[in-house]
Formats: C-alpha cells, structure tokens, sequence
DNA sequence: AATGAATGAGAATTCATTCAT
DNA sequence: TATGAATGAATTCTCATTCAT
C-alpha cells in the first residue's frame, strides 16, 4: 500500500517534471516550481535527485522509456512494406498525441550544452531506432524492394528524418505554427497528412512494382 | 566615418552575440560575455537594446537576414525541377557551412518559451521559404511535373521538413551526432548523401517522365 | 534488561555524537549522520534531546564528565609537588589519547557563539579545575613552596594555560601542526616534552630548594 | 579619488567580515549579513571574493598581516632577554587589544574542518613565529643565558603556548571568562598579569644569573 | 557617450525538525 | 514506540539590468 503510493507519487512527480522541461526548457524550468505542482516540497525532489541534471534525466529516460517499447513493436510486425510505412506513421502520431511531453522533452535536449548523460540516453535512443531502420531497409534492399541506387544506410536517415519532423510537427509548439504555414488549418487532418506522408515516403525509398 | 565605425561595431557585436547565442543557447549565453568578445562594455549593449530578449531578436533577425535572400534567388533560376533541388540541396549545405550560428540560432527558437517577437521573427522568415516551396510546388502540378495524388502543399512541407533536418544534422551538434549513427563516418560525403537525398526526394516528389 | 539495554544504547548515541561533532564541528555535524553511524533513527534522537544544540550539550557533558572524575583523583595525591606536576602531565597526555573526542568537543566551544547552556557547562568544568588548581598553589605558597613574588592564583592560570595547550596539541590537528612546527618529528617523543615541561613549569613556579 | 574610495569601502568590507567571522564564526557567518553590515550588495562581494571560503581567507590574511608585522619588530629590539620578554607581553596584549577580530579569527581557525588555503595561511603565520622564537632560543642557548637542560625548541614551543593563550584570553569570549574563573575580576589588572607572566616566564627558560 | 561596478531578485540546494504510519 | 519521508526556511551564488562617474 505504502509502495503503491510511492509509485504513484513518483510517477506524477517525474510527469509534472517532464510537463515543466517540456514547456519551458531546463534552464527556464524551476525545481520549486515543479515541487509544487507536484504538490511536494522541494526537499522530496532532492530526497530522490541528487540535483537538477539528475531528475531532468529521470524525467527525459521514464518519457524516453515508452518511445524505445514502441521502437521494439516494430519489428515484429508482419506486413508489407508499404503497410509498415503507413502503420508506422500512424504509431508516430498517435504516440505523439499521447506523450507530448516526451516528444518536447526529446526536442529540449536537440538544444546545445546538455549533460553528457542526457545526450548518452538521447543517443541510445537514437542508435535504437538507427539500428531499426538501418535492419529495416536492409531488408528491403536484400529483397529487392528498395529503390535501385539507393544506399539503405541513407533511406534509414531520411526515413527517420521524416517521422521525427513529423512528431516535431505534432508537439513542439514552434513546429506546429510552422506545419499551419505550410498546410494551413484546412490540412489540419491527420489522415490526408499521413497518406500524402506515405505517398511520399513510397515514392521516395520504394521500388515501383 | 562615425557612422561607419558604428555600423562595423554592431556589425561585431551582433557577430558575438549570434555566436554566444549559437554555441550556449538562450538562457546560458551572458550578456557580459557577449560585451567583453565583441569589445564593448554591457552599457553600450544596453544602449542599443532593450534586454536580452531584444538583443536575441537582433541577433536572430540579422542571422536570418541572409537566409531569406537566399531564398530569394531560388526562385529566379531559370532550370529543370530536378535541377532546382539538386542546387537547393547544394544551397542549404552551402548557406549551413557559412552560417553555421544562423542555423543554430535557429534551431534554438524551435525550443519552447521564446518571446512572441522570436516567433513572429522566425514564423516571418518560414512564412518566406513556405510561400517560395508552395509556389514552387503549385507551379509543378501546374506543369504535371508533381506526381499525381500529391497536393502541393504537403509537398512543400515534406520537401521543407528534410531541408531543414539536413541544416541541422549539418550544424546543431545533437542532429551531427545522430547523422554519424546511420550514416557512420564512412558515408561522411556530403557528395554522396546529397545525390541520396535527390535521388529520395526526386522520387518522393516527381511524376516519373 | 530493557533499561540496560537502553542505557548502552544512550551510551552509543554520546559516543557517535561526540566524535562527530569532534570530527566537524557543530554546524558542519550531521544529526542524520549521527543517528546513522549510532544504528537509530532521527527520530529516536529528537525523543531524547530536543534539538542539535541540546544534543550536543549532552554529548559534551558526557565527555567532561570523564575530565573532572580525573580532577578529582588529582588532589588526593600525596606526593611532592615535583612529582605532583609530572604525574599531572602524565595524566593529561593520557586523558587526551584515550578521550581525543572530549579534548576536541572541549575545544570546539571555545569558538564562537555557542549556547549559554553549553558555555554554563563547560564553565562549570573550568571552575573545578580552577579551584583545584589555586587551592593547590594556595597550599604551595602556605608551604612555602611557590616562588616568592608569585601570586598563587596566577600561578594557577599559568599552569592551566599550560596544560590546555598541552591538550589541544595532542588532539586538535591545528595544534598538532603547529607542535610540530616548532618541535618538528624528532622530537615527536612525549618522555622528552614532558620532561622540558616539567623542567620549565617546575623553574617558573616552585622555589629553588 | 576613485581609487581611494575603493580601497576604503574594501576595508570596510574585509573589516565588517572579519568581524562576523570572528563573532559568528564561519559556518554561522551570512554573506548577505555581512553584504548588509558593509553597506553592499551580495553582489559586490562575489564581484571581488569568488566565494565564502575565499572571502574568509581574505579576512584572515588581512586580519594576519598585522600580526606578521608585529612579529618583524620582535627581532630587531636590542635589548636584554628580561625585557624583550616583557615587552613581548606587553606587544601580545596591545595587539589583541587593537585586533581583536584577527585573534578570534585566528582561534576560528583552529577549529576543525578548515579549507586548505585557510590552513596554509595560518600555518604560514604560525612558522614565522616559530622560527623567530627559536631563533630567539637559540641565540639564548648560544649566549648560555637559557637554563641548562633545556632546549631551544621546547622553550620556544612553551612560549609560543604561553602567548597564545594569553591572546585568546583576552579577546575570546571563552577564554575570558575563563581567565576571570582564575583570576578573579580583582586581578582583571593587565599589569600584574602581565609582571606574574613575566616572573613565571623567566624562572620556566632563563639562567639564574 | 561609454564604462563597468553595483544591485538584488531569483535559482539551486541543504538539513534540522516534524509527524504520519 | 520507532521510523525516516517530508517539510520549508535559510543559505550561497548568479547575472540581467541600472546608473554614477
């Protein structure tokens, strides 16, 4: 019962954590602050912290930790290539729509001067999802699926390039205003984005049949 | 004379203060520091700008000055669609190695809690390159040159999206880093990825003639 | 049985709480270290005393406590007065080594700014070994042993100076520096201080037989 | 003009912390009190100081450099060893009387846990006094004026304690009070304290004649 | 007009003390 | 009764901004 609570209590304090990184960047987000919409003191914070760097770690690893279990669905599916493409933007968006935070959290530590250790959990995350695509265009090439003259190692970066401008597009406020711009609110629909998403990317990485 | 010499001053310090800004982001770039490399005292910068904020603004307006004339140009060659992206391919990569702190102070205001005149700045310049790619894009349909089914403004904004991670994964240290982890040193020729990035991008986006 | 068994625990409790305040210093103790390193919790330590400084003022008792049993074996002596000084030194070099704690904590308040409670304490020892010691010179200059001209109360101080330094030179690490900056290592060899303080302490106070 | 008022205020400021220092020792001591005391900003002390330590030991130096200077004087008096001891005495008591705050940091000192550089000062201090002293001793020895058997260090480290303790009575508030217990505020009489020192003294080192 | 010393609000962090379990 | 998690006041230190010289 006691430990139930705990978790629970930790769970909304790394939330209201990563809400506060994720609004107002590290440097602009306040240690009292995040105590008390957590509704802690600030001592608690430290009980658990060893400093600021530290939680804003636990905050950036516990939102990252559900983008690297969906990294690992990934694979498992078996589809075709096109239909991976596609349900693999619909998991972008819908993870997005579901841990805004995590997205802007992610987009924070892009900025210059992080922690060593926040850039080696970023980085792990990356060399995941790296090696994903990396595997995943092989694959294709392997199977003759891949457009002729294209490099798998280039797909995976571009592929990848796509999909994280397309969750930057989502939840970073900054990207958002930006996708209004270019699509107007007339656009603002999902599903027209994604399959013009796919059409693209089709186009893009896969041999025509 | 005088004015000369101002004009070469604020020349320096907006130098400076893009670099500082550049390299330490927003919150940790110090005003002092900024006054001591460009050989002034803080007075002087206070004299010309309101607060860090204002100065920040400058500093961003000046470095995106140059980003937007190049904008320009695009659209006047007179050339071939593929041709136009090779050279805008070649454009960006050329404009991120001349201007590596434009770039960074860019990707610096993606970052949450910047001023309403940041946004706006930066939101006047996309608006710029929005307008420019959907034209552009308008202007292919028109001439059946965009592939069927596409709507051109989400080709602009496809196309616009893997300009902008290339900038980065060319300057802001973060997208460097992640760059090497799918494309490893060996492929660390520009030549090469960008002859990929065609290759994607003509497929992505052109009817197949 | 429970009361014993409380009784050595108090006793841990003084002991832990001495060396560390010994150790650090008051401010720079820690009541969480000392509950820890004593095998009970903070709150245990706040049942008994009411706060730091009333716990350091037991811990101090405790330790003086020892100081003034030694006293008062000092004046039952029936030796000569010599022989009185020489054993006195003995005793006070022993004392050190087997309570360095107490010598520190004794030092400890005689900085600044501590309680009234702990300076009423530390007093209250003071003022038997100044009784102690001016009875003693009272009875040498009634046996007419003191050096003539020589106050019996001075003589008193003197020799209390003494031995004090004596003390935080065998325990405070300043002191124990500073001795050995004058002494230096070779004659790290306490037979061969004591006898020069005797020599000395026997010159400035007794009458030459 | 300017730089006269700079180096009053810096006075004042190094003075109004050597006297929280000296009262509140280092741990109780606040910047922002001592800021307050000056007549400064928080601000101005770490413009100057980079920290409290380093500010502490900028007190004690200049709390110490009276002393060292002092101490210069000492050797070059041409007179007996009778008189120089006296007028050591009376030097000590001057001194105190006039710096009081450098002797209660002095003694601040000697408590445990001090920075390094706050050691090193002291300990430079101490081994000018040490050498002088000896020095002193040693001509004594030389000239057959110190009592046989005793050795020019031990009589120096002796005299040295003497002093010192003399010092602290004067100025801390511990050991005062405990100079009261001896004495008795009947003999609160700086110069028979001082004559019994001084008889006291000369019987402990020097040669009948 | 230029300087850079001074200001002081605000941020991170610590730790004696309390009190729910 | 014992525990140790939680509290929050207090402290050090930073740095944008001001203003006397």
């Amino acid at each position: 019962m006691l430990q139930k609570l705990k978790e629970e209590k930790l769970r909304e304090i790394l939330e209201k954590g990563s809400k506060e990184f994720a609004e107002k960047g590290f440097e602009r987000a306040s240690m009292k602050n995040i105590a008390k919409s957590a509704g802690i003191s600030v001592g608690v914070l430290y009980k658990y912290y060893e400093n600021k760097d530290d939680f804003f770690n636990a905050c950036l690893e516990d939102s990252l930790k559900v983008l690297s279990e969906k990294m690992e669905e990934f694979i498992s599916w078996e589809i075709t290539p096109r239909e991976r493409i596609e349900r693999l933007l619909h998991l972008v968006l819908e993870f997005s729509r579901e841990n805004p935070d995590a997205v802007r959290m992610y987009h924070e530590i892009t900025s210059s001067s992080f922690t060593e250790k926040a850039r080696k959990l970023a980085t792990h995350i990356e060399s995941i999802s790296a090696k994903t695509y990396r595997d995943y265009m092989a694959a294709l090439k392997e199977a003759n699926l891949l457009k002729e003259d294209i490099i798998p190692e280039a797909a995976a970066f571009f592929f990848d390039n796509c999909l994280m401008m397309l969750q930057f597009s989502y939840n970073v406020d900054y990207f958002d205003e930006r996708k209004k711009l270019y699509l107007g609110s007339v656009y603002d629909n999902d599903d027209v984005l994604i399959k013009q998403m796919m059409l693209m990317l089709d186009g893009a990485l896969l041999r025509r049949d």
